[in-house]
DNA sequence: CTGAAAGCGCTTACAG
DNA sequence: CTGAAAGCGCTTACAG
C-alpha cells in the first residue's frame, strides 16, 4: 500500500542500502547518485517510516517536556511563562532538527507520586530522545528520571545533588531580586514588602536573597508577605496586608501576583507609581497591556527556551552536559 | 538489552501471543492468565516498545495540532487563546486515552504555501491518528489534509466547503456578537463601534453579523474599526479614531484588542464603564485581570479544547463526521 | 487458550 | 558503491 524503500530502490535501479543511507543523511555518496535517489523518492511519493526507523536505532526523533501543574488541571492558561519556554523550544525543534515535542504533565497535587511514575512510565514507553522539566520535583523522581539514561535538561530547578546525565538552564535570580528591590530603593520608597507566593521554592528563595542583599545595603528593614497557590489570587489578597502595615512598595517575585496587587491597588484608588512603587519578575506580556504598566526583571523567558532546547539537542548528539546562567534586567516602566 | 514480549512470555510460562493481546487490551482471558501476564510484566519491568505496535497497526498514538502564527514565531506567546485549547485538548488525551499530541506550527506568512507543504509531510511522516487544526487555511491545504484520510477536526473554520473526513466545532459567533452589542444598548450607549483586526476572515464576519443584527433592532448606524495584525497594538491604535470619532462604546471581537483600547483610554483618563461603554470576546483570563474588569463574551475555550479532542478520539476509533456548535455566553463586569 | 510463523519498513554490518 | 541477509519488537492470522 505506503510506498517504501524498496519502491524507491526499484524505481531508481538502485539498492536499498543506499536509499536508506542517502535518506539517512549519510554523505559518501555521488550527487548523481543522490539525486537518483531523491528523484525517485519524489516520483513515488515516498516518505521514511518513523517507526521502522526507530524500531531500529532506538531514537524517536521525541522531546519530552515535563511541566508541573499547581494549579487545577489548566498549566498553560494560567502560568504564560510556560507558553513563552514553549515557543522557544519549538522555534528550535521545528528550525533546526525537526524534533517534536511531547508534553508530560502532573496533574494534580493529590495523586502526586502516582502521576510521577506515570510520567515515567510514559517517558520510556514514548522512548524520547531527551526530556526538558521545568520547576522543582522531588529527588526519588529526579534520581528516576537520571537512570533513564537520556540527557535532561533542568529549567528552573536548583537542586544541588549529583546526577548524572542532568544540564541546568537558570537565570540569574538573585541578581533580578536585587536589581528589583534597588529600583525601588532609588525610587526613595522607604518600607518595602517583598511578596511571593510559593516563597518556599529554591528559586523564590534565590530572588528573596537579591532582596535582602539590597536591603541590608541600604541598611532597611525586611518586610515579607508570603503565600497562596494562584499567584494572581495572592496577590489581590496581600493588598490588604500591605495596606494595613503601610509598606510604601513591594517586589513581587513573579509578574503575575505584581498584577494581582495592582489589581487591589487600583481598586482602592492608590497612585501607583508615586505613592506606592511596584516591581515584578519575568516580564510577561501582561506586564506592559495593564495600566500603568508594569517595572519589571526581564529574564527573556523566550530565549531561555530556545537555549535550552538548543543545548538538549547537543547533548543528544553527544555534547557534555553543562550549567547555564542566563543575565537579567531591570525593565523600566510606570510602577517604579 | 530491553524486556520483550519473548521475555514476559518466558517469564510467566505463556505465549508471545496471549501476551501481546493482554496487552493490547484483548478481553478474551480469564482472570488468572491476565494477572500471570502483568505479574511477569511487572516483575521484569516490561514496557511495550510502541514503535513495533505501530509498524503492524499503523497507528501511531499521536494526535497532531496544527497552529497558524500570525504574529512572528509566538504563538503560543501572544494568542492565551490557543493555551487554553490545548489546556482542554490535554486533559482529554492524558485521562481518558493516553495519546499524545505533537504541534505543527506554520511560522511565517513569507513562505506559507511553502511551510503547509512542509507541515503536510511532517503529518505524514508521523503518521498521526488524527489532526486538530484551528483557524483558516487555504483550500489547497484543506484538500490535502482531506485526502490524508485520516479524522480532521476543524477548531474555528468556516469554510463552506465539503470535504470527507473533516469535523467541525464552533462557537455561536454571531449571538455572542448579538448579545455584546445589545448589553451596550442596554446601558444606553448610543454610538457603538465595532473593533475588529482581522475583520476579513470569516469567524470575525459573524461576530460582526451579530453586532449588525442587534444595531439594526435599535435603529442605530454602523461605525466599523478594522486592522491590524497583533490584536492587543490594534486596539490600542484605534482607541485615537474612536475618540476623534465621539463613539461611546465599542464591542471589540477579541479580549486582546478591547485590552489595548482599554489601555489607551484609561490613559486618556476616560472613565471606561461609565463614559465608555467596552465589551470584548473570548473571556479570556487577562478580562479579570486588569482594572476594570472586562465585559466579555465567554465562549468556554477550555470546552471546546476538550470537546474537540474528545470527539476527535471518538471518530479516530470509529465515529462519524460531525459538526458541534458550542453556545456563548455575556460575562457582565465592570467595563459596561 | 497455544505456538510456530509471517511480516510491518526500516537500518546495519558484511563480503564483494 | 552493491546486494543479500539479519533483525529491531511487535501483532496477526492460522491450525490446533
Amino acid at each position: 500500500m505506503s510506498v517504501t524503500v524498496k519502491d524507491v530502490a526499484k524505481e531508481a535501479g538502485i539498492s536499498r542500502t543506499t536509499v536508506s543511507n542517502v535518506f539517512g543523511g549519510k554523505t559518501k555518496y555521488s550527487d548523481e547518485t543522490r539525486e537518483a535517489v531523491l528523484a525517485a523518492a519524489k516520483k513515488l511519493g515516498y516518505k521514511p517510516n518513523l517507526a521502522a526507523r526507530s524500531l531500529i536505532t532506538n531514537k524517536s526523533g521525541l522531546v519530552g517536556l515535563i511541566l508541573p501543574s499547581y494549579v487545577d488541571t489548566n498549566t498553560l492558561t494560567n502560568s504564560p511563562f510556560y507558553n513563552i519556554i514553549m515557543d522557544g523550544v519549538y522555534s528550535v525543534l521545528r528550525d533546526e532538527a525537526y524534533y517534536d515535542l511531547i508534553i508530560f504533565s502532573v496533574p494534580s497535587k493529590e495523586n502526586y507520586k502516582e502521576k510521577l511514575l506515570q510520567v515515567s512510565d510514559w517517558i520510556d514507553v514514548r522512548n524520547v530522545d531527551g526530556i526538558l522539566a521545568i520547576g522543582e520535583y522531588d529527588q526519588a523522581f529526579l534520581r528516576d528520571l537520571s537512570s533513564k539514561n537520556i540527557p535532561v535538561m533542568l529549567i528552573d530547578n536548583y537542586s544541588s545533588e549529583n546526577y548524572s546525565n542532568f544540564s541546568y538552564i537558570n537565570s540569574d535570580d538573585e541578581a533580578g531580586g536585587y536589581l528589583a528591590t534597588q529600583q525601588l530603593i532609588k525610587q526613595g520608597y522607604k518600607k518595602i514588602g517583598l511578596c511571593s507566593a510559593a516563597l518556599h521554592s529554591l528559586l523564590m528563595q534565590k530572588r528573596y536573597a537579591g532582596y535582602k542583599r539590597a536591603l541590608a545595603e541600604a541598611g532597611y528593614l525586611e518586610h515579607v508577605f508570603a503565600g497562596g497557590i494562584d499567584a494572581f489570587e495572592a496577590g489581590k489578597q496581600m493588598g490588604e496586608a500591605l495596606m494595613r502595615e503601610k509598606v510604601d512598595a513591594a517586589f513581587c517575585t513573579e509578574d503575575m501576583l505584581a498584577v494581582g496587587l495592582l489589581h487591589y491597588l487600583l481598586k482602592q484608588r492608590v497612585r501607583v507609581g508615586q505613592e506606592f512603587g511596584l516591581v515584578g519578575f519575568d516580564n510577561i506580556s501582561i506586564g506592559r497591556q495593564i495600566y500603568p504598566e508594569l517595572t519589571t526583571i526581564d529574564q527573556n523567558i523566550f530565549k531561555k527556551g530556545e537555549t535550552a532546547a538548543k543545548t538538549l539537542l547537543s547533548i543528544v548528539n553527544g555534547a557534555k552536559d553543562t550549567r547555564l546562567l542566563l543575565p537579567v534586567a531591570l525593565i523600566s516602566r510606570e510602577t517604579a
